[in-house]
This record gives structure tokens, sequence and C-alpha cells, in this order.
DNA sequence: TATGAATGAGTGTTCATTCAT
DNA sequence: TATGAATGAACACTCATTCAT
């Protein structure tokens, strides 16, 4: 009912700057700094509204409010509600892919790869917004197709793809016995998908060991081993 | 956007008319019936556009034009948007259930079982608008916890309970290797789950062969096959 | 949210009377009759739910359940909500002009005249539904001019006419001293209209007691008496 | 109905402008003055519109208009209709509650303190829209107990305790005979108030000299003066 | 005649977008 | 550049009125 208060965000940006004039490098921000600093703030604070309430039934005076500016600045940023919700995703899509692609170990084994690729999707998206925007894109897909397309052009396709290349490389060294799984890498991150939406849906329930489930997904793969 | 075609709605069975004279045993249809018919329709109406669209941009007015029937007709079977939403979603959900419960495959092999239902997932479900609906609880989920909480219950603990007892009697029988995977049945469902939503989202990149994908995966798990 | 359940006023009309046939004068109520019936429940109701809400706040759905009959029914009695509303009233007031044109009384006193007045309309308009219609005659007539004509025409005027016919008889009779009152007969009934609005908006702070009231308002007018 | 014409809200005061250089003294208005001047012309719009229509029937498009903002602007100002209303009233009732308590009047006569008031009440709110107010908390109050309670609290009880007063002074200082009055004192407001609702009723059917009326009542609790 | 399901125009309210300051 | 008041199109929901049974 009443109008709630204000973040006080947008305050602790250098005012009484021009006083000292010259010294460019240090704190203050200049003014691209201070635009994209608020940038930031709008496509932070829209990501968290994006993401518990979907496109549609955000509301643009919550992400303002929750940046802590004003509604119009979101319009000095982006074009419209759906442009900031498109750009938005890929800036959130982006930081996925480098994981992604980065891959080939030349030294350990493949297994000890998935290992270390399965922990990190537990640390970097399992338990993090990221996997919120996963879940994001497959709610919201259907109506931005474009975001769909970026999704798997750039995260899906060249995901499945190093996954691929490194199922062959198993299957190479004997690591993997089923060759097939080379034809669908979906199988192998299939149950990292599954658990990130089964925490936003139903871990209030059943809360699901992640790091257990996915270790005992790669003993299906991989065979069972002496000591985890 | 277009005005959509009007509904078949009105074409329906005429079933059990009492032998009112003159009525030849066609057409009429009792007012029970026709409102029947019409709540039929709207269901129909509004589960399209629902998964098209998402609960928040989905207007009542589609739905009515879609179902061939007045806005205000809505209101005379669901008291408002979201009960008509959640109804809605209930309804679709319950021919899931059965399915699940029934398994247990007293003569064939566990493979079999498994088999037979992918074969019924792919039939039912995910080449049917109820592979949608999936879509649809997770987009919707965290918005409605009702719907989620009832889907749990119903469909994915049943579900898991069900193929965790399927799975332990492949333990027993020699047929499954993994012990540990009755602890995660949700790795043996995760690829039906991923190819429901690869099929809204990626197919029209790169189709999946979801057959295919859940035979490789039933590989997986109980070793490759002499003949397929 | 469930629909209420009808009223069965509607059920006790007889139904098996074709076989009584040729007995027309007893109590089964000739189709006229139940015609007449079922009008006269319509307009209580309507009374009821007009007073309590006023005009377009008023539902005709709760009209037709209140007077236990279906919506459709109050529109083969009357030709819409204005038509009900208007005949309603009308209907209402007609009662109060026969009590008002009936006055001069040769024989007693015209302070006794007043108070059988004071006392008949406190019983038969303060006490009851007719005194709420005055109220509603305020609350409306500036969107039923009609109404307020009508009200002006059959009640107000001929009331005040009588009134002052009444007051003159006083003042020849030298039991009014103030001739000037004849000039203004609504200072009269001025506290007893007073009385109607109080009892409902105020009487639940601070409860009028009318008759005490009236009393002295007369004493203002006749001069103090000895004994009441 | 027709397309009202919009209104002068936009030309008032641009009181106090800060020594803005350029700024000679008049036109632009600061934002907050334009918020107070739009408001006040929906509150005013809105007092118009309620008062000819009642409260359910009024519409906001048509207090939109008739204030010159668009139907969303309404909603900056208050939280719904019912709050419009409610603030409306209670902002109308307010300016009568300064004439009520202040009546004491130590010079002159009793007599001439209440010609004193009925003039007052004639000139401010018999011939302005205020006697509409009451005629609209006479209408509404049951619908709105909390309006006829404030109505009750600040205007009704505090003006006939006044009255009370001035009485029991007429009594005390022999001006008034009749000693029940002092219980009554709505007998000494009543043809006031009877007058108000008489304006907005029947007064096109025969115009109503309040003035001349008032003083007869006057004459009724005083006794007849000797000049007028 | 009586019913009540169906209709669809109408209204309160929201919210993306604009624009004067 | 940033603001936030103002806009008005859009949408959920209501209810007087109609009409097939």
């Amino acid at each position: 009912m009443a109008r709630q208060s204000k973040q006080i965000a947008a305050s602790k940006l250098p005012r009484a700057r021009r006083g000292a004039a010259g010294s460019p490098d240090d704190a203050p921000a200049s003014r691209a700094e201070r635009a994209a600093e608020r940038r930031a703030a709008i496509v932070e604070a829209a990501l968290d509204e994006f993401i518990a309430r979907g496109f549609t039934a955000t509301r643009l005076d919550d992400v303002a409010r929750r940046a802590g500016v004003a509604k119009g600045t979101i319009y000095l940023h982006f074009k419209d509600k759906e442009t900031l919700f498109e750009e938005l995703v890929r800036t959130a899509i982006v930081p996925l892919i480098g994981g992604l692609t980065t891959l080939p170990p030349p030294t350990g084994s493949v297994r000890e790869a998935l290992e270390a690729f399965a922990d990190n999707f537990i640390q970097e998206v399992a338990t993090t917004r990221r996997g919120d925007i996963i879940r994001l894109i497959v709610a919201e897909g259907p109506r931005f197709p474009a975001i769909a397309d970026f999704y798997y052009r750039e995260v899906v396709s060249r995901g499945l793809a190093a996954m691929r290349v490194l199922i062959e490389l198993g299957i190479e060294r004997g690591e993997v016995r089923a060759a097939a799984l080379a034809d669908f890498p979906q199988i192998v991150v299939a149950p990292a998908i599954i658990a990130v939406i089964w925490k936003s849906l139903f871990d209030r329930h059943a809360p699901l060991d992640t790091h257990a489930l996915l270790r005992v997904h790669l003993d299906l793969i991989f065979g069972e081993r002496s000591a985890a």
C-alpha cells in the first residue's frame, strides 16, 4: 500500500568528485563507469526478478526498485522489457560457455575430467543462480525462440560437442564401454540438468544429494571404482 | 493474435438419451452433457494457451475464443484464472499416475519392463501435449507451489518409488550391476525428461531420436544386448 | 465459491394439483395466483436488496436467490432492473399515502391527531422497512427523477397539504400559536424524517428514543402539557 | 455521457518559486505543486461524480475525464475507488467541523447565535456542494460504516453537543422555554437537514425558501419576535 | 410459465513506456 | 544522464439481459 522505501544503492556513487579533477585512475568512477555500474545493477536485479517470476509476471517497477534506480533509467540502457530479458539471459549464459569448451585433459583420466566437471557444475551452476537460468530458459524458451537459439548455439551444441569428444576419448582409452554413448552425450548431462530442476521444484519435499547422484551416474558410465 | 478458428467442441456424443418422445436418439444432448462439453472445450483450449504462453501471458479472451465460448462462460466453470490453471494441470497430470504405479512385471525381465515403459513414454508423453505439461510445470512450479506439490506427490514420488522397486528387482536378479542406482532412480528417468525438454526447445535445431536415446541409456544400465 | 443452495420457497407451490381439477376456490392457487405470489416474492426480495445496497450495487442474482426464483423469472415480471426498481418503490410508497390523506379529525384536538400520527409513524414507518425506503429515495432520487417526482406528487405534496390543513385547524382553534407554521409544514415533519435517517446511520452509536423526540417536538409546537 | 470539457486544472498558482534564473516568477509550478493540483482536480471531479451518481455507479473513467487526467493517474494518488471515496468524503467533512465547535456566543443572545448559525449554514452548506455531501452520506452510509462512523464522531456528535450547550444557555437565560429541547438537539437541526434534502430532491417541484423556513423554526423555539 | 446457462459489454486495476524537468 | 509522474492500452472479472429447453 505505502510506497516502499527506495534502496540506497545509488547514493554511494561519488558526488563531490569535481573537486578532485585530474585523478582519473582511482576510486571515483567516471561517468562511463557509473553508467556501467547502473547497468550492472539493473541486470542483476532483473535477473533475480525474471528467475523468480518469469518474463511476463516480472514488473519493471520491481526491477528498478531492486536495482536502486528509477524506472525510466532502465530505458536508458535497454530498449524495452523484451530486449532487457534477451540481453540479460545472453549475458548470463556466456560464462557457461568457457567451462564447456575448455576441457580436453591430456594428462588425467576421462573419469577424472568428468568428476572435475561435475564438481565444478555443482559449485558454479547447481548451487548458484545459473541453475535457475537453465530453468528460466526451459520456461521461456518457446516464447523467446531467439534465446533458445542462442542457448542452443552457444551452450548446448558446444557443450555436447565437447562432451562427445571426451566420451570418444574415454572409449578410445577403454574407460568407457558403451560406445553408443558418443551418439547421445545428452545422457551424460541429463542427471545434472535434472538435479538443477529438482532443486527448484522438489528440494523442499525431498532434498537431493547432487554430488552423490552424479557420482553414481559416473559409476554407471565408467563402472564402479574401488575407492571414491 | 489472429482470430483462431472455432473448436469442434459442439459435435460430441448425445449419450444415453432418455426415451423422450420425438428425439430420435441423436442431436440434442442434454443440458448437462453440453455443459460438460463446454467445460472440456475450455480445458482443452486453456491447456493449449497455457502451454504456448505460460500462465501470466495467457489471456482468457484467447482461451474463450479458442474454446468457442464467451468469456463469461469460463467463469461458470472456474472461479478464476488461477483455479482454471491449477485444475487444468491437475487434470492433465492424473492420467500419468496410472501408468506409473502399474508396472511390476511378474513375467518378463526388468529390462523388458523398462523398454515397454520407455516406448509407452514416447508414445503417450514425449510425442503428445503431456510432454509440454511437464515443461509447463517446470516453468510455473515455483509460482504455483500447490502444483509442484501435487505433481511431486502424485507423479514424481510414486513414479520414483515404482522405479526403485523395479531397479531393486533388477539388482536382485542380476540384471542391473550398479547397486547404488536404487538410491537414485532419477538417473533412470533423467534422459526421458531431457528428451521432452529437448523436443520443445531444440528439436528444430537438432531433432532427437528419443527411441534410440532411451535404448542407449538402457544399454548403459543393463549392459549392451546382443540383438536390439 | 461453491454455489449456494437454492431456497426452497418455490417448492411449496401445489404440484400434483391436476388430480383435483374443478375445485377452483380453495387453497391451491391458480396459475395467476402463483404468478402473483412469485411477483410478490421478487418485489419483497428486491426491496431488501435495494435498501441494503442501493440500486446500482444490487445484483439481480441476489434478488432471484433471495426470492427463491430463477434469474430469468424476474424478467417475466419486470422489463429490466430499472423498471423493477421504479415499480418497487412506487409499490412501497403507495401505502404511505392512505395514512396521510385520511386525517382531518373533527372530534379530538389537533394535538391528539398529531400524536396519533406520530405514534402511527413510529409503528408503521420508523420501525419498519418503510423507513428505509425513505432513505432509499433520498439516496437514489437524483438518479431516478421519475421516482422523486412520484414520491413528491403522491406522498410529499399530499402529506404536507394535509399537514397544513391540520396546522391551520390548530391555529384556528388556538392550539397552535405560531401562525407561520402553516407556511412550512416541513418543520412539523422534519424530526420524524431525521429520526428515520438517524436509525439507519447512527443508532448503533447513540440509540434514539423516537417517541420521546416526537413528543418534545409536539410540545414545542403546542406548548408543554401538564401530563403526557 | 457526452465527452465533458477538460478542466482548467493546469492554470493555478506557481507559488514561491525559488529564484531560479530565467523563471520570471510565473508559469512553471514545481513538480510537487502540479501533483497537488492534479490531486485536487481528481478530488474535485470525483466529488461531483459521486454526488451525481453515488459510489457504485460512478465510473473512474468519468472522474479521470472530468479531472483532465488519465485513468491511471488516479491510482498514483489513491489506492482504489473505495479509498478515493472515503478520503474524499472525509476531506469534505472536515471543514464542517470548525464551524460547529466554534459557537459559544459570550455577547449576543442565543437566538442571535442560532440565526447566525442558520445564515452561515445556508451560505456554506445548503447552497453549496457540501449539502450534497450530506445527502451522499445518507445514501452511502450503510455501505460505508467507516464513513458513517467518522461523520458521527466528527460532525454529528460534536455539532449536537455544541447545540445542546447553546440550548442550555438559552434555557438558563430564559430565551428558550422548552427545557426538554436540551435532550433532543436534533429537533433544532432537523429543518436545516430537511432543507438540504429538499433542495436536491424536490426544489424543482416546489422551491423552498430555506431562510424563511429556518426563521419560522427559530420563532417556534424562541417565540415570535417583534421585528425580523 | 420457469429455468439457468450463456453472453458480451462494461469497469476497476495494472504496468510497460514516455517525457518534461 | 536520471528521474518518476503521467499515460492509456490491456486484461481479469462482473452482471444485466437473453433464449433454448
